[in-house]
DNA sequence: CGACACATGTAACACGTTACATGATTTG
DNA sequence: CAAATCATGTAACGTGTTACATGTGTCG
C-alpha cells in the first residue's frame, strides 16, 4: 500500500502527470526506493477506479494532469492521521530463516548467522557513506532521515544477529557442558560488549 | 520469496503435506505469522512447476505428502548459504511517509510521529507481553528468537521517531530563532536521553 | 447432532516487477 | 545525427490475500 498512498500524498499537495509523481517521489526520498514508471500508471488507473483521482486538463505539451477528488483528498488526509500498521507486522524474511534455522536438523545456524552479519555489516558501511555525503547539503533533510532509517533498521537487525549468536552459544553449553571454555562470568545479563564491533565501521 | 523458501526449508527435512506445513511453519515462528491454507497450496503447486517438488506416496488417510526433488535440495541449501539481500532494502511504508511528510506542505508531521510513536510502543508493549510468556517455557527457542527481532526492530522505530523528533525541532528552530526557548545547551550531539522513556513500559 | 479440527483445493482480486512499444524533445 | 531524457502507456508474470467449495474425523 506504500506506493499508492504516496502517490496520494503526492497529489495532495497539488495536480501532477505520472511522470512527475515518479520524480518527485525518488527526489524525496533521495533515490532509496526507485519507482517503476509502469506501476505509475496502473497505480492511477487503479485509484481513478476507486474514484479518488480524476483527469485535469492535460499541458500545452499534451502530459496528462491527475488531481484528487474529494474523497482522495479525504483518503490522503487519514493517511497523515492514522498511524501505520504494527498489529500484525510485516514477514520478516530473516527472522523466519532464523527461526526455521533453530528448529531445522543438520543447519549450521551460526554460519547462517555470520555471513548475514557480514551482509548487513556491509550495508550499513554502504548507509554510513551515503549518509555522509547527505549530510553536506544540509537542505535535503527528508533524505537524512530516510537514510537514518535504514541505519537504525540494520544496527538493530545486527544486534539481534550477535543476541541470536549469544543465544545458541548459550544454549549449545547447556546442552553438552563437556568442557565449558567459558566458565560462565557472572552471566553478563545480555549483549553488552558486542557493540564496539559496530564501530568500526564508523 | 519468504513463503516459497520457507516451505522448501521445510521440505528439505522430511516430506510433508500441504496442511503440515502450515502447522510447521506458524508453530516454529509462535504464530507470529500465519500462514493462509490456500497459498501453501498455490505455493506448492509452482515448485511442482518449477521442478522443485514432486508428489511422494500418499498417506493411509489420503493426504499428498511432498518431497523435494534434487534441484528442490540444492535450491534449500542455497538458501542458507545466502545472505538475505540488503543491497535495495525493502519499501518502509512508515520512512516513506515521513520523507514525505517533511517535503509536504500543511503537513503536521510532529503530530505524525507523535501518533505513530504511541502505536508503535503499544507494538512494543504487546511484544514485551508475549516474550514473558515465551520465556516461560525454556525450550521454545525460535519463538523467543522471533519476539527478540520485533521487539529490536520496533526500539529501532521508535528511536528512529524521537531521532526525526529532534531534527524537526533543531530545524525549526534554526529556521525561525525569534525566541530560542532551549538556548542550545551545548548541543547534545544526538538523542541520548529519550530512550529512558522506553523503559517506562518494561 | 453440531461444532470444530483436519485436509485439499479453486477463483478472483490486489499489488509489484519486468519488459515492451511508441513518440517528442533536448543536448552533446 | 545519435543518445539521453521526457512522457504515456500495455502485457505478462509472480506473489500474496480473501473467500468459497468440499469432504472426513472427532469430541462434547
Amino acid at each position: 500500500m506504500s506506493i499508492r498512498h504516496g502517490i496520494l500524498a503526492l497529489l495532495a499537495e497539488r495536480p501532477m502527470y505520472g511522470y512527475q509523481l515518479r520524480l518527485e517521489f525518488e527526489g524525496r526520498t533521495g533515490g532509496t526506493w526507485p519507482l517503476n514508471i509502469g506501476q505509475v500508471y496502473t497505480t492511477i488507473s487503479r485509484l481513478e477506479r476507486d474514484g479518488l483521482v480524476r483527469q485535469d486538463s492535460r499541458r500545452e505539451d499534451g502530459s496528462v494532469l491527475y488531481r484528487l477528488t474529494e474523497a482522495g483528498h479525504a483518503e490522503a488526509a487519514q493517511w497523515w492521521t492514522t498511524p501505520v500498521e504494527r498489529g500484525a507486522p510485516a514477514r520478516d524474511e530473516l527472522a523466519i530463516k532464523l527461526a526455521l534455522a533453530v528448529t531445522a536438523p543438520g543447519v549450521d545456524v551460526t554460519a547462517v548467522v555470520q555471513r548475514q552479519r557480514a551482509e548487513s555489516l556491509c550495508a550499513l558501511q554502504e548507509y554510513t557513506r551515503l549518509k555522509s555525503r547527505a549530510d553536506d547539503d544540509p537542505d535535503d533533510l527528508s533524505w537524512q532521515l530516510v537514510l537514518d532509517s535504514l541505519v537504525f533498521a540494520v544496527e538493530a537487525e545486527v544486534r539481534w544477529l550477535d543476541h541470536v549468536e549469544q543465544r545458541l552459544a548459550r544454549a549449545a553449553a547447556r546442552e553438552r557442558p563437556d568442557r565449558p571454555r567459558t566458565p560462565a562470568p557472572a552471566d553478563p545479563q545480555d549483549e553488552p560488549a558486542d557493540l564496539a564491533r559496530l564501530g568500526e565501521l564508523r
